[in-house]
RNA sequence: GCACGGGUAGGAAAGCGGCCAAAUCCGCCGGGCUUAGAACCCGGUCGCUCAGUGCGUGCGCAGGUUCGAAUCCUGCCCCGUGCACCA
């Protein structure tokens, strides 16, 4: 092993630690940049996922502050949550203590890792500096009516005990333990998401860096709908049945009503009726489905015939109305119309209840005909059986039909959401105390602003039924701050996805402990100019957090409307083409490899083996070539510190191979700049590859040159390999550390094309052709012998017979060589020979007899000498 | 079912109208260096063919647009991911 790669690792860390090299204040003279990743939860490892994320972060902030730019790049912990809890009832830990064991054991492999975070700011979502501030934030959200309190059925996990927000909800599971989630009606608070949800909605078209998939998750969940309510008349009654929809066009081709079980109509239209009973029966039954069940399309459809009519408003034909399992009480107006000819699920309840499938677009084909239909028809086609709608496409009738219901005041216009609100309230200890009180006479009290951070109590009992909280009385019992009367604290603490619906703000101003941040400083660093995290979160977490910028603007402490400007999704580490888990038992520790390769061979791997989005499959040969990458460039380095010399290149005193050198060198600097700046780091690598590999092999007497083609090797490595970098910047003698070393430019004008194209090469070929010919004094050649890299072989041939205007036989000479005794051997000797007498005539600048050729020249040091210019040799 | 992303050489993964038989890394083969190996350096690595070279096939499948397609369009087949009785 070239290097040490702990020794090195361990300076380093120290010496940035010392220097408090990656500290930032608020600077006006410089633009700022602000680089986040998502904070994790201090699980006590970093994992692969944990160090592909902050590889990538890192990699972007040190290129950023290379630039110039006044970089923010901090680092918290999501120190609430389920997993310290759990481990207090497991092991009888103090969920305080094992968070904070935790967040050291994965902070320490962080600074292993060498990741160039600013610990000033560092934030801990646990600590009631910081969930004071939640608290803080809820109570004003409670006064503008953003933060509430309502009954109702929430999801309910039995084995977490406690409430999970929709999105927590994973295929009817809990997105934690997997267990199946059942409904409860429940005493919660809600934040008001929905308030934003047009906004929500409008904002993510101004959210242009972020990946689609994200942008269209995010729409889907929000699933704005434009639509009408249409009334029915209920026959005999003066009840009216409001209908949601969306495909109003086929008004006149609705058969029935269906109503959910919920629907405060349900009983009412069959009170007094000998239906009243078995209405009451079914439902009943349809309560005890859960939610889950309710919504499962492979459910059988049930329903049960109210035996009342309802009127159709376009058609005035009766059409019965039925309670039914498939509508959902909390979506649009808990009923709706059924239109079986062009709604799969209406055709399938229609067949099963017999009744009437009407037709009222036709497909352009074909005819249907509603006894032989098989599925709905739900494409677009024409208007058939519709009043004075008949004869016009779907899309031609949807703004006519809607105008004429609305006119004659049978339906208004509607937008829904599938958003819902907030759920925030958790029985779990580990979390924020919602700074509530309840006191039996005033109710619902919010804690004065002045007692807070409600304190989470040191201890608790774990282990018992139900939230910890509930058992500490010193926390329960407590006085009203209105009346003074005794008085019961809430127990119910926050969704931790509330700590981390902010913390990017915190991050500005990590210590105020008047507000929840400075103003003036988050208005120095926000928004985020790049956010990386897993795409796990696409819809949560990012969601929350764009509400909260939202709401903390509007409570005037923001001036930003979206947090995050560009958003990476980063892409999974695969291993054995799964994703890494313990179940799987295919999981790569980030501890082995920094112990056995070191940590820059790990950001080099993870980070050269894909696109940062894309998912990409571990390999220990990939590790183990990353690591010799630097052993490349550290052996290429050593080698060449003593040819080098700070100063300008004079571009006239320059050969070939230099001036070739230089340009490589400026043309990598432009390749791994606008990598970097779009964060293709697989690219930059590449290219830093290629131009290590140049290094390696043109020849460069130039100690200027060299010294700028080394110089800028390891500053365009730091971001990758740090430490490395940091040590050969050190023993090349540069001043400072290279973490902040102005990153190199690119002078185009030295990048010399000509040198790097077969051009070139061809300018090259005919002017030594000439060279040799002239030294030589041969006019007429018999033949010439050109010696050259592969690749441009057939270029140099093409050049000499042009140059040659097809005297010499360039072809005959080759076989002439062949032909020769010393040659007998096989063709690759003659090629060995042939390069030493390319590498003996690039030494002399003078043409070589072939049987000058000493024969056991090294044929790498004769490749070596000349990748490009070719060796010409005439007789 | 809907939406989004993919299918490229032995493997991973670039390219997204001509500079593409296709970057880079791995693997494999040959050579150099070595007592030998490891490491390191060089060359090769779709098939046939040659001294140079040339030809054929070719980037999921089938068509199309174009002077020209891995790259654009259409249809199909696979694979991921997300959302799904949302009316």
């Amino acid at each position: 092993m070239a290097f040490d790669h702990k020794e090195i690792e361990n300076k380093w860390q120290r010496f940035w630690a010392e220097a408090t090299v990656f500290e930032v204040t608020e600077d006006p003279e410089k633009d700022k940049y602000y680089v986040l990743e998502m904070f994790p939860y201090p699980s006590g490892k970093l994992h692969m996922g944990h160090v592909r994320n902050y590889a990538i972060g890192d990699a972007l902030a040190r290129f950023k502050r290379m630039q110039g730019f006044n970089v923010l790049y901090p680092m918290g912990y999501d120190s609430f949550g389920l997993p310290a809890e759990n481990a207090a009832i497991e092991h009888k830990a103090n969920p305080r203590l094992w968070t904070y064991e935790k967040i050291n054991q994965m902070r320490g492999q962080q600074i292993q890792m060498g990741f160039s975070y600013d610990w000033s700011r560092m934030v801990k979502t646990c600590e009631p500096e910081y969930y004071k501030w939640n608290q803080w934030i809820f109570l004003k959200l409670m006064e503008k009516g953003l933060a509430y309190r309502k009954n109702a059925p929430v999801n309910w996990c039995e084995k977490c005990q406690t409430v999970l927000a929709n999105e927590q909800v994973v295929n009817g599971s809990c997105w934690r333990c997997g267990t199946e989630v059942s409904e409860k009606a429940l005493e919660q608070w809600f934040l008001k998401i929905t308030a934003y949800a047009d906004e929500l909605l409008a904002g993510i078209d101004k959210l242009t860096e972020w990946p689609e998939r994200v942008r269209v998750m995010q729409q889907n969940w929000i699933g704005k709908s434009e639509g009408v309510e249409i009334f029915f008349k209920v026959k005999d009654s003066h009840h009216v049945i409001s209908t949601y929809t969306a495909h109003w066009n086929t008004i006149y081709g609705v058969t029935f009503l269906v109503l959910a079980p919920e629907h405060p109509l349900a009983l009412e239209l069959v009170k007094g009726t000998p239906k009243e009973k078995d209405a009451l029966k079914f439902i009943s039954e349809m309560k005890w489905l859960s939610h889950i069940d309710r919504v499962n399309p492979d459910k059988d459809k049930l329903g049960f015939d109210l035996g009342v009519k309802a009127i159709n408003p376009v058609t005035g034909r009766e059409i019965p109305v039925f309670l039914t399992n498939f509508v959902l009480m909390d979506y649009g107006t808990g009923a709706v119309m059924g239109t079986p000819a062009h709604d799969q699920r209406d055709f399938e309840f229609a067949k099963k209840y017999g009744c009437e499938v009407r037709v009222v677009v036709q497909p352009r084909d074909r005819k249907l005909a509603p006894e032989c239909m098989e599925r709905a028809f739900v494409d677009e086609g024409i208007m058939v059986n519709s009043g004075p709608f008949n004869g016009l496409s779907s899309a031609e009738a949807m703004p006519k039909v809607a105008t004429h219901l609305v006119k004659e005041r049978l339906a208004k216009r509607a937008v829904n959401y599938k958003i819902r609100d907030w759920l925030v309230s958790r029985q779990r200890f580990w979390g924020t105390p919602i700074p509530v009180v309840y006191c039996d006479k005033c109710g619902v009290v919010p804690v004065p602003e002045d007692k807070l951070p409600v304190r989470l109590p040191d201890a608790a009992e774990f282990g018992l039924v139900g939230n910890p909280l509930q058992h500490v009385k010193s926390f329960v019992e407590t006085t009203c701050p209105r009346c003074r009367a005794k008085a019961r604290r809430e127990t119910d603490t926050m969704d931790t996805f509330v700590d981390s619906a902010w913390y990017f703000l915190r991050y500005s101003s990590p210590r105020e402990a008047k507000k929840p941040f400075d103003e003036k400083k988050v208005w120095q660093w926000m928004p985020v100019d790049q956010y990386i995290g897993g795409i796990e979160h696409a819809i949560l977490h990012l969601l929350y957090a764009r509400f909260f910028t939202k709401a903390l603007r509007d409570l005037g402490l923001l001036e930003v409307d979206e947090p995050f400007q560009r958003l990476l999704a980063q892409g999974m580490v695969l291993k054995d083409g799964a994703k890494m888990s313990k179940s799987l038992g295919n999981v790569v520790d980030p501890g082995e490899i920094i112990e056995r390769f070191g940590a820059d061979t790990a950001r080099v791997f993870i980070l050269f083996a894909a696109l940062p989005e894309k998912e990409f499959e571990w390999s220990d040969q990939g590790v183990e070539s990353a690591r010799r990458f630097l052993e490349r460039v550290y052996r290429l380095v050593e080698a060449s510190k003593g040819g080098m010399a700070r100063g300008e290149a004079k571009e006239k005193d320059l050969a070939q191979s230099e001036r070739l050198l230089l340009s490589k060198a400026h043309r990598t600097i432009q390749r791994v700049t606008e990598h970097m700046e779009n964060m293709r780091f697989n690219y930059a690598l590449q290219a830093l590859m290629e131009f290590a590999n140049d290094l390696g092999r043109l020849e460069c007497r130039d100690r200027n040159v060299k010294w700028f083609a080394v110089r800028s090797l390891v500053q365009m490595l730091s971001p990758f390999a740090p430490h490395l970098a940091e040590e050969l910047w050190q023993s090349t003698k540069e001043k400072g550390f290279v973490s902040l070393s102005k990153w190199p430019a690119c002078d185009a004008s030295r990048i010399d094309v000509g040198a790097e194209t077969a051009e070139a090469f061809v300018e090259s070929v005919k002017a030594d052709l000439k060279n040799v010919l002239a030294l030589s004094k041969i006019q007429k050649p018999k033949a010439v012998y050109v010696f050259v890299a592969a690749k441009w072989k057939a270029t140099a041939l093409a050049v000499v017979r042009e140059a040659c205007k097809g005297k010499p036989d360039v072809g005959l000479a080759m076989k002439a060589l062949m032909a020769r005794p010393e040659f007998k051997a096989q063709g690759k000797q003659i090629e060995a020979f042939a390069r030493a007498a390319a590498r003996k005539a690039g030494e002399t600048g003078k043409p070589v007899a072939l049987d000058e050729c000493p024969s056991r020249d090294p044929l790498n040091k004769a490749r070596n000498a000349f990748p490009l210019k070719p060796a010409i040799y005439v007789e």
